[in-house]
RNA sequence: GGCGAGUUACCCAAGUGGCCAAAGGGAUCUGACUGUAAAUCAGACGGCGUAGCCUUCGUGAGUUCGAAUCUCGCACUCGCCA
């Protein structure tokens, strides 16, 4: 699954002496268990470490890449992974804040399993001595009864400790408050990294730093049980300056999967990246070295209007996730379309390939403009796409449109395509036939 | 099991019989300014071929000329008591 041209890029910045010292840099460590242990464990022997990803989606986002991207660096500096995905935690749910999940049925989270493996292994690399390994929690929960899940895991639980946790606690102040079901979320994950420490050896589990309850009840279980002391680190919440939520695109979330996220959105996402956050996104989310990233850096604060650290985010990124031939498919439409010139004198073929990288339908030559912007999703409704021409926001081929029964009549292009656009940036292609 | 409080549009939150498609804030979208940035200012923000109609205020029934607002049943949530 994973794909060795890729992989085979990345490496950890030689000049920090300790896989512990980079991590702490860029910025991935908010709060761990006992640092100096940590900074030595890393720095030695091959360890097993694990992180978890339940399956609540078809696909894992942008928030998950954080933990995939970290996993890789530790890999990286020799340890072996274990990535695991959730088949019994997912059918549980862990604890939101807000409010509680609704279940899935089994069908359907056994699906997402799947798919999320596949995501899994595309970030690790599966060859050597310290090859991933894909581990499913449903393998050594599903069998286990109640009785036995009660005398064996329940005895070494305090309920009062885990009232305490703040996932929990949280929505016990809630109006929405918490069912059993999702009370018990603590305990699973707890169990599965005693699972992993009895079969795998494995003494380090790394999360979001939301997931700290969750991560040390597994710690405390493990010590408890086996009278070890075992770690966890977990990564802070990444958040842009500006308040809003990362990670989300038009209150979307950005997905890893090409057929939700498209990479020429992906690259799009990066490449609008704040000067205050770009910095900071090229640390976690790049193996840039850290003389490429101060570099940029100081790009950002002598000629921001170049954009030249947006620009090499969003191509790192998007070859990360989705390789190189996709990042230049998105690069060269990028080009085409935000470009200076004429769109009629643009090469028709890239435009073409361009406009399949965005939103696109197909279309008779008199459908009128607003009905288009519905069909291609650049509008939610009819309503929404009349308001939005009455605003001056809508354009077709760079010409503002001014009336909602205006067709595409006469402003189709040679090759038979038009390009709809809505405010500055949202785009999307038109094939008329 | 008993008593009390609550359920409003994407989120928070006003509204306690007509002036409510429903205040305010956030998020989001558009315009101006720009660097496909941020900040700021302005507008929009249920649907519909648009000054009118349709659907919405947990859910089902009812009272009324008229209900998000009143009555009854049901579901769910929170708190206190048992």
């Amino acid at each position: 699954m994973s794909d060795p041209a890729i992989l085979a890029l990345q490496a950890n910045d030689p000049s920090f002496d300790n896989v512990w010292e980079e991590i702490i840099w860029r910025g991935l460590v908010h709060v761990s268990t006992d640092e100096s242990e940590l900074r030595e464990l890393l720095g030695g022997e091959p360890i097993t470490y694990y992180c978890g990803f339940d399956p609540t989606a078809a696909s894992l986002h942008l928030g998950n890449l954080v933990q995939l991207l970290l996993m890789r660096r530790l890999q990286l500096a020799g340890h072996r992974p274990l990535g695991l995905v959730g088949g019994s935690t997912g059918l549980i749910g862990d604890p939101r804040p807000q409010a509680e999940r609704t279940l899935q049925t089994k069908d359907v989270v056994a699906e997402w399993v799947g798919y999320i493996q596949g995501q899994v292994s595309r970030f690790l690399s599966a060859e050597g001595d310290n090859a991933v390994t894909l581990v499913n929690n449903l393998d050594w929960t599903e069998k286990m009864g109640v009785i036995d899940f009660l005398r064996d895991v329940g005895k070494y639980y305090r309920v009062g400790t885990m009232l305490k946790k703040d996932a929990v606690s949280a929505r016990l102040n809630s109006d929405a408050g918490i069912s059993y079901t999702e009370f018990s979320y603590q305990v699973l994950q707890g169990m599965d990294f005693l699972e992993l420490y009895r079969s795998y050896g494995c003494v380090l589990q790394t999360g979001g730093s939301d997931q700290w309850g969750n991560l040390t009840s597994g710690t405390d279980l493990i010590h408890r049980a086996e009278g070890v002391s075992v770690h966890a680190i977990g990564t802070p919440l990444i958040t842009n300056t500006d308040g809003t939520k990362f990670g989300k695109s038009e209150g979307n979330a950005v997905w890893l999967d090409p057929t939700l996220t498209s990479p020429y959105a992906l690259y799009q996402f990066w490449l609008n990246t704040d000067d205050s956050d770009v910095v900071a996104r090229l640390k976690v989310f790049t193996f840039l070295t850290r003389a490429e990233i101060e570099r940029l850096a100081e790009a950002v604060a002598t000629e921001p209007f170049r954009r030249e650290a947006q620009r090499t985010l969003a191509i790192e990124v998007t070859s990360l996730v989705h390789g190189q031939r996709a990042t230049a498919a998105a690069v060269l439409a990028a080009q085409a379309l935000f470009g200076q010139g004429n769109l009629a004198d643009l090469d028709q073929e890239t435009l073409e390939a361009a406009l399949r990288e965005l939103p696109n339908t197909t279309t008779a030559p008199h459908a009128p403009v607003a009905q288009l912007l519905v069909d291609t999703g650049l509008t939610a409704s009819l309503s929404e796409a009349r308001r939005a021409i009455s605003q001056g926001g809508v354009y077709l081929n760079n010409v503002k449109v001014l009336t909602d029964t205006e067709t595409i009549e006469g402003a189709v292009l040679p090759s038979g395509v038009a390009v709809l656009r809505r405010g500055k940036k949202t785009l999307a292609g038109v094939f008329v036939e």
